[in-house]
DNA sequence: CGTATTTGACCTGCGC
DNA sequence: GCGCAGGTCAAATACG
């Protein structure tokens, strides 16, 4: 089992061990551009300014969006000094009751137990994420098989984008959810509890199915992993199991973290997630009563 | 008075 | 090279 602290604190580690590792400082800076590029983003349905997610943010700048109406702004986390985390938040264009929030950047310090809000949306997120971030030797995986494969419970929940300029995962948190007043506090150290009952359903039932799938398939990659990928792996386990507690900007961390290793062992694992979701859709019963 | 927000200016990347 | 759009900076302003 990998611990918040101790996921968060190996994956900064690798991070840097990867980068020092690097003669060609071309190749560094673009290994922290990918950093930087990795984004999930989250829909929902909130009539406040923000989705509440635990952490500490500092608003530095609006614009006009082309082709939007509604201003984007733009946050910073405030949890620490030098913190690159960013966030925009944006109305949806179509339905101004649909607050857009875009996440980007890894923190840079220990993450308070309030920021476990949203762990399980994200977790799907990082999965995903990781499986379609970077060409696949076997040829890039398509964005809609993720989509078409999704669970019954999660159906339309979380999408790929293939044409965003970053590699981005929308969580889409607003297909069923017909009554919410409750998540708008700015900052509420409760949030998860305070989103309504069929949101949180939905996220509980959502990550322990991927979970399962991830972890009942230990020849996953065709080929025996070095001690990097595995723990790229027991990392990625260990921020999809809802009993770790680990928090959802850990899990944006292990996300970004995981798709800059080596291109040889993303493409075993995109193929290895593109089997299991295909062999997924048979086994939609077993894994419904997984629900914590 | 210290801190957070607002907002116009500035910077950067990209397409033409 | 130029214009556009997205993103950031920082001085001015608002707020507690």
């Amino acid at each position: 089992m990998v611990t918040d602290e101790g996921l968060s604190g190996w994956l900064s580690n690798k991070v840097s061990t990867r980068l020092n590792s690097f003669r060609d400082v071309d190749q560094a800076s673009e290994t922290m551009s990918m950093i930087k590029k990795a984004r999930v983003s989250v829909r929902a349905r909130s009539e406040s300014s923000m989705i509440a997610d635990g952490c500490q943010w500092r608003k530095y700048g609006q614009k006009m969006a082309k082709g939007n109406p509604c201003p984007r702004a733009y946050y910073r986390c405030t949890m620490s000094t030098g913190c690159p985390v960013r966030k925009q938040v944006q109305r949806c264009a179509e339905d101004r009751s649909v607050l857009i929030t875009t996440y980007e950047g890894q923190h840079n310090h220990p993450l308070p137990p309030t920021a476990k809000a949203m762990a399980s949306t994200t977790s799907a997120a990082a999965s995903m994420l990781l499986s379609g971030s970077m060409p696949s030797a076997d040829g890039l995986i398509n964005p809609t098989i993720l989509e078409s494969a999704t669970l019954p419970c999660s159906q339309n929940m979380a999408t790929l984008s293939a044409s965003a300029p970053f590699p981005t995962i929308t969580l889409d948190l607003t297909q069923t959810a017909t009554n919410n007043n409750n998540n708008n506090n700015n900052y509420n150290p409760n949030s998860l509890r305070d989103l309504p009952n069929n949101q949180s359903q939905q996220l509980s039932l959502l990550t322990p199915l991927l979970a399962q799938k991830f972890m009942s398939a230990p020849n996953m990659f065709g080929h025996v992993l070095n001690g990097d990928q595995s723990k790229i792996i027991s990392g990625l386990q260990g921020s999809i199991d809802t009993t770790t507690g680990s928090s959802f900007a850990d899990t944006i961390n292990a996300a970004t973290a995981a798709i800059t290793a080596d291109p040889n062992f993303t493409s075993a694992l995109v193929a290895a997630i593109s089997s299991i979701i295909g062999n997924s859709t048979h086994h939609h019963q077993s894994s419904n009563n997984n629900d914590a």
